[in-house]
DNA sequence: GTAAGTGCAAATGTTTTGCCAGGTC
DNA sequence: GACCTGGCAAAACATTTGCACTTAC
């Protein structure tokens, strides 16, 4: 695989951002550094990252978001913005159910996802819903 | 909301078939009954029901899955092939992060969902040669 | 030099939406 | 009859791909 400067660019801005960006962000951040790449050149990159490993995808919410740090953990999903946080991996570890218990599929991992509510949604939260609407008697 | 019968016919093959069909599916499935029935009326069905709590939508591996079942279940999903089927609750349920360890979010709930290989795909694996994919936890 | 990689644009696949007719209450 | 809903088709998105040109090695 050829060292590009399209794909080292994508990877260290993937690898210096904690905000899980979608491929659409990561494309504009990259747009600052290298004004003509294209967002297919994006797409292909993080797909090839992917698969050898370097870089995670994440795809909930209906969202696909891309998170740089390899290293095991899980996440958390806001279910108002659908932003993404880190979560440290559960302790101990999960253990697997058995196979006659999941239709004889042979357990190879998990994805953990944990949902919430981010502190700028649970802000907004609380300003909009303070008080009912009282009926015109 | 109003009782129609495409809706009756979606959800009643929803929850008649175990196998967490995508919308086309479905659509394909309540075919047989309303003939004339549109995808645009699936996905718009789809929308309410998992609004009113009534199915449960499950997005992953770059696919958007239906499940008529409304127990607190997890699922696996098959590598190779997407396929879904469920997976008994983890005993005893996970134990939320503080919340000084999500950047500040508010834990509501949690999605697992364990990777494996399907019977039918490891049975292929064994004639030819393993595929890759994403990084498990 | 040459094959992998890029930019661009068109194609693809999925989900949503506007509009009006038709069904439901 | 009022108003939800559905059918249909177009629109909106996200992602992939074909092709000719570049560039890393």
């Amino acid at each position: 695989m050829r060292n590009t400067q399209q794909r080292r660019a994508i990877l260290q801005q993937l690898r210096q951002t904690k905000s899980h960006p979608t491929a659409h962000e990561l494309y504009e951040l990259v747009r600052r550094q290298i004004p003509n790449i294209s967002l297919g050149t994006v797409y292909r990159n993080l797909q090839r990252l992917a698969t050898i490993g370097e870089i995670r995808v994440l795809r909930s919410g209906g969202q696909t978001r891309f998170d740089g740090e390899t290293v095991p953990h899980d996440h958390v999903r806001c279910v108002r913005c659908g932003r993404v946080a880190d979560a440290p991996a559960p302790q101990p570890s999960l253990t697997a159910p058995a196979e006659e218990h999941v239709e004889g599929f042979k357990i190879v991992g998990y994805r953990l996802e944990w949902l919430g509510i981010c502190p700028t949604c649970a802000a907004q939260d609380r300003a909009a819903t303070p008080t009912e609407e009282l009926s015109p008697a």
